[in-house]
DNA sequence: TTATTTCTTCAAAGCGCTTCGATATCGGCG
DNA sequence: CGCCGATATCGAAGCGCTTTGAAGAAATAA
């Protein structure tokens, strides 16, 4: 069933046929009934290929996901796309995902841009200095950034959590219980969220008269071994920290784990705040009883609003970009307690 | 920059241009080295909108993931579709991701058909009496099915793991250990594999004249909470059994989280046995050194090879499907131990 | 030499949709 | 009563590509 069918059935010429569909007002409003009726018994559906040329509009928004040996489709990116493409269906859009090799992503925006695949991207894994950015406003596709870029010259749509904040108020929560040695499992040191986290802990640290030392901070992929492994070293070690910060629930699992196999106690022989994604397969605890001390930011949430975001900014590519960065929450769970001697 | 401008710049026609891009014999080989040169140097890519008009393939298979209450983007799906990713890349293909509520879901398979926006479609979660096999088969849309459905009288192509035997196979090793009251932490009932891991520990069990309790037997989404919250209540109550079989490495990592945190010991008062879908985030230990016992099969190894069963089901519809199942690894890990008495 | 292949290239007709620029109809107005 | 603007519809021209069928040039055969 095509368009030209449809319309020789109801003896409309396909341009009436196709603007009563569209909701174009120059259709009678009986007309626009008769048609919408007639195509539903049909099932009639526009052909997405006929409609992408003539419109020049691909309806798709595009997602590029890099697969090194280090990169892999991980549960937070899992849960940022879950709450985007909730959004993408309902605004009749559509969502592909490219994963591709590092090497090859650059390439892949500009064979996205050059064979209108999309009408724009989200930016993941925002890094410090991010050079994508730079290549996708040239290539003038629309895009919003997950996260931020330290580029400040430039003008480009994000939305972001306040990472430099909310770990500046951990590090303070956990200097407050008495701790000094604090370690940090961070994420992988390019990714620009990292940063922020690492200048929020050093922050409350230099306030206190404290220098961070180089040996409690880690950088890596954010898995649940990660945070064993380095907390079973920390422990082990003549001059543990009695605290850990880490910028993921998966890691500060895994410190859990490495504290209970050495019959430790959780929050009394050592301490973790942890960032809390709020992953569906891994919540917190139950709400009303966390088990990390966490700050807490729905990345699913931000899935959701960078979709409207760049949907928005598709739609009338004149309204000035308005960024977002939002501010987690602070929940204590039994994670915490005071120092030990 | 579009075919007709390069055909012009080259002093030559539009159809010899695309051929010689197309790579079609009847094109001088001088003539199409002249016409890949100026392609790649001008950068011109063929519009995919207007490709896929003229060619009426859509160079896209199609992945619908349900998102309801209980189904959201778990990391099983994520490292799944990383699998399938890699592989339409180079094969030319790209992947859509549509995320719907449940009660959409068949919609979305019809229009998908009627507006021919992909030339086939992976599906997952195979149900137990898969409605979407008939659905697809009336729409002539080809699809793989990642896991199996029980409606014997069909013929589809499908990828599966050895369920059963893999299930039956740890319910023995668990057995010869000397344990007999074993729990098992399975998915959601109506899922096909689900139904399947049953199956398997129920057959090891009735072979030793055991009949398994129903008490024991848990289905739900497969999480870390679930594992802990179900372990620790079994942990709780006077008659608890010795061992469990999870369905998940999340839901495992959550017993053994319950079994440390009353002080107790993994794999001397409890046993565990998991399967192990080889998660990049959430490795069972090391290769070398195992923590869980577990059937192992990688489910991104599934993906690949489902996309390209699927890629090649598309290009040649007429060569009869043929359908894999594969068995397990089994590892011994330090979850594991004789049953105490 | 002419007839017949083979090798290259091209013009033109779609693919199914949107949209510009008419055209037809009709009530309202001077 | 003729003219005007508003309303509803249509014909036809694209969107950028592929592909059919034809045709010119070169090579081979008769």
């Amino acid at each position: 069933m095509i368009l030209k069918d449809l319309a020789r059935q109801l003896g409309l010429s396909p341009t009436t046929v196709s603007r009563a569909l569209n909701d174009y007002p120059e259709v009678n409003a009986e007309t626009r009934a008769r048609v919408k009726t007639a195509a539903r018994e049909a099932g009639y559906v526009p052909n997405i290929g006929a409609q992408r040329l003539a419109t020049g509009r691909a309806k798709t928004i595009g997602h590029v996901v890099v697969v090194d040996d280090h990169q892999i489709i991980n549960p937070f990116f899992a849960e940022f796309i879950a709450g985007a493409g909730e959004t993408y269906a309902p605004a009749g859009y559509e969502m592909t995902l490219s994963i591709v090799p590092g090497a090859q992503e650059m390439e892949v925006y500009r064979s996205m841009a050059a064979r209108r695949s999309v009408d724009g991207v989200i930016l993941h894994n925002s890094r410090a200095n991010d050079l994508r950015i730079a290549l996708l406003q040239e290539l003038k596709l629309p895009f919003v950034v997950h996260g931020r870029s330290e580029l400040a010259d430039t003008d480009y749509l994000y939305l972001d959590i306040a990472n430099t904040r909310a770990f500046e108020y951990a590090t303070n929560h956990l200097l407050d219980l008495g701790h000094k040695r604090i370690a940090l499992l961070n994420g992988l040191s390019d990714l620009s969220f990292a940063k922020r986290c690492r200048a929020g802990v050093e922050k409350a640290m230099a306030a206190r008269q404290i220098t961070p030392e180089e040996s409690l901070i880690f950088s890596a992929e954010m898995s649940e071994g990660y945070g064993y492994q380095v907390t079973s070293d920390l422990l082990a070690s003549s001059d543990a920290p009695t605290a850990v910060i880490t910028s993921s629930i998966l890691t500060a699992a895994g410190a859990a784990r490495a504290i209970t196999d050495r019959g430790l106690t959780l929050g009394r022989d050592l301490s973790i705040i942890t960032h809390d994604d709020v992953l569906g397969y891994f919540p917190n605890g139950t709400p009303q009883n966390p088990v990390f001390t966490a700050t807490r930011s729905s990345i699913r949430e931000a899935g959701r609003c960078t979709a409207q975001m760049l949907i928005a900014a598709i739609n009338d590519p004149d309204t000035p970009p308005s960024s977002e960065v939002w501010t987690p929450d602070f929940v204590i769970g039994r994670s915490t307690g005071a120092a030990p001697f």
